[in-house]
DNA sequence: ATAAGTTGCGAAAACGTTTTCGTGTTAAAA
DNA sequence: TTTTAACACGAAAACGTTTTCGCAACTTAT
């Protein structure tokens, strides 16, 4: 079990200092071609490379971000992770994990463990949890001590820090307006309920579509669902709520969801109901996850491009910690962005054409 | 932009030696009830924490694992990888995480990214391409470095590591004895070349089964997709083969999928020429992801257990990693182990019962 | 009053780098 | 031959910890 080798034991097996050796690896012109040559053959031949640990505490940053996301099987999430890697990779840096698992706690650990010196940022999205509660010290505290963060999809507006979102409000509505051209009359929305912040929005979404067409909301036609639900548990709960939806609203013909499963859970629903997809009911849902393309019928989704918006995340964190390099005249500007990743919809089977 | 505070600063603060600050927030007994109690409440004030860098370097040893995966749009590995968060935080570790990319090259650069003092160990899967070239090197590298690896799913026998696995053969044989048992007389697979070792291992259980029951296998039967046709871009493609099948062994009554996009897809084409499932056609596929679940009709699957295999990877690695602390007795025992992992048949709609 | 033991703290090394500065040697210039 | 410049290298500091060791200044026992 020999260890990697160091500095220092070149230096030690050559005969040299330990200044040398570093020098003669980087190419100074400070050390002889002799020397250098000796140098370089030697830490080849042992397959030398420069301890991260090491060069982190001396630069005191570590090229790495820390990503904390509420779970990370979820096709949003791990396409965003898929962007934020892509481009941290390109751009010489790691990436590290934590996940909150939707828990305020287990947020704020995370965050702590990453803080201590082992990351140069954050790109984040936050816990439902965390978004109930509305307690945002950590991530003030973070911004204070100089770490900068980025967030994406769930943000609150009250941290300064860079975000990355979609519009939600516009991707509804115009799935929304796009059912309403297709002829539905009466077009239902399974959300969530409104403390998850995409979900409020989407609904506004909804909202303001029907508004422009001069439809008047039903509240009966609005269901807002208990968020425990997603996990697969509590299928049959879920799938209950929404054939209470249906037998109170014969008439449903549209129906958006913000997210896949609600979207395909209300197919089955209404499957069963005796409703065919798209003739008798059009289907809309947020997210662009496997459901969406590979169920029967196939969704017509209005799609978050997560990847994109991990990219956008990853480019927004690492272009502030760069900066923050030659930036030497600090407490000043402190501007942060908000980029808007432009949603578009796919159309599948689940609406007419 | 202040920085996080240091130990310098609290003893320059207190005027007292930073070896004092240390030890009194350490509780040593060396120190002074009065002055302890001075610096924890300093440290408490300004929030200090150690810096994980610092004591990763002294402790030459990082509290990280490095996980490289193939893909985490994927709902198998997006499993794994919370199985191992969840025991990797719950035991005091960090997860950092590279994505392959099913390239040998992304493979061999994460690695060596990683592998300077980033991470005391890995947990990985390997590249489909790193299977097809056959080469290792790098595991051996990183192994003969002293720093450990697991391997999970994907793994190569001539590497001396820990492993986690299926049993696929056993799975694949008993996913293929439940079609036979329901009458099914004309059993297709649909897997990929061979080089991909779970592909070929699910074969090789297929075989088995038939052979159990007296079967012949046909190879018109056997159906060895090209493995890049996984992308949804090569979608119709994918459509294309099955339909071929199809088309060619009209009699086919039941379908055993490697994994979930294929029997979806294999559904949808039987659909489309006319069968109904499980009446006239029977699926069963290998994975436990979310389409099973929720496609319809929903498909009966040989269950993974993705969390389950990444707690395990995890509990090795870390199990490994700190017994070599206390062990002093180098160069002796390297044996390794490799831990199997049941998988289990669940029952959904795809099949009789 | 002296020897011995206790208590409380600081200096310094170590982890593995990079970089600044100093210095001895040799070669070129005066 | 002396002065100056170029060259090649080493010592040391710094990043932030922990820990070993040493050493004063007391306190207790003789």
């Amino acid at each position: 079990m020999k260890r990697k080798i160091t500095l220092k034991q070149i230096a030690k097996e050559l005969d040299v200092s330990i200044s040398t050796v570093s020098k003669a690896l980087r190419n100074s012109i400070e050390i002889s071609e002799d020397t250098r040559q000796k140098v370089q053959a030697f830490a080849k031949l042992y397959n030398y490379r420069p301890n991260n640990i090491a060069l982190s505490l001396k630069n005191r940053k570590t090229k790495t971000i820390g990503i904390i996301i509420p779970e990370i099987v979820h096709h949003f999430f791990s396409k965003v992770i898929t962007g934020i890697e892509l481009v941290a990779n390109k751009r010489g840096y790691n990436v590290i994990v934590g996940l909150s698992n939707e828990s305020f706690d287990k947020e704020v650990i995370n965050m702590q463990m990453l803080a201590n010196g082992s990351i140069d940022g954050f790109i984040l999205s936050i816990a439902k949890e965390t978004l109930q509660q509305q307690d945002y010290h950590h991530f003030t505290e973070t911004i204070n001590q100089g770490m900068p963060i980025v967030m994406f999809d769930r943000v609150v507006n009250e941290i300064p820090c860079d975000k990355v979102i979609v519009d939600d409000v516009k991707g509804a509505k115009q799935a929304v307006e796009k059912l309403i051209k297709n002829g539905c009359k009466n077009i239902a929305i399974i959300s969530t309920k409104d403390y998850v912040s995409v979900g409020k929005l989407r609904t506004q979404g909804y909202l303001d579509a029907l508004e422009d067409h001069k439809i008047t909301p039903k509240a009966s036609l609005i269901l807002k669902i208990e968020d425990k639900l997603m996990s697969d548990d509590h299928l049959d709960k879920l799938e209950k709520e929404i054939e209470q939806l249906f037998q109170s609203n014969k008439s449903i013909d549209g129906i958006f969801a913000v997210n896949e499963l609600y979207a395909v859970t209300a197919i089955k629903v209404a499957r069963k109901l005796g409703l065919e997809i798209p003739k008798s009911l059009q289907v809309i849902s947020f997210s662009d996850g496997v459901l969406s393309k590979h169920s029967t019928p196939s969704l017509t989704t209005v799609s978050q491009h997560g990847q994109e918006i991990g990219e956008e995340a990853a480019n927004l964190l690492i272009n502030r910690l760069e900066s923050e390099e030659t930036d030497y005249n600090d407490e000043t500007d402190e501007v942060y962005e908000t980029v808007v990743i432009e949603t578009n919809l796919i159309e599948r089977e689940s609406t007419k054409n």
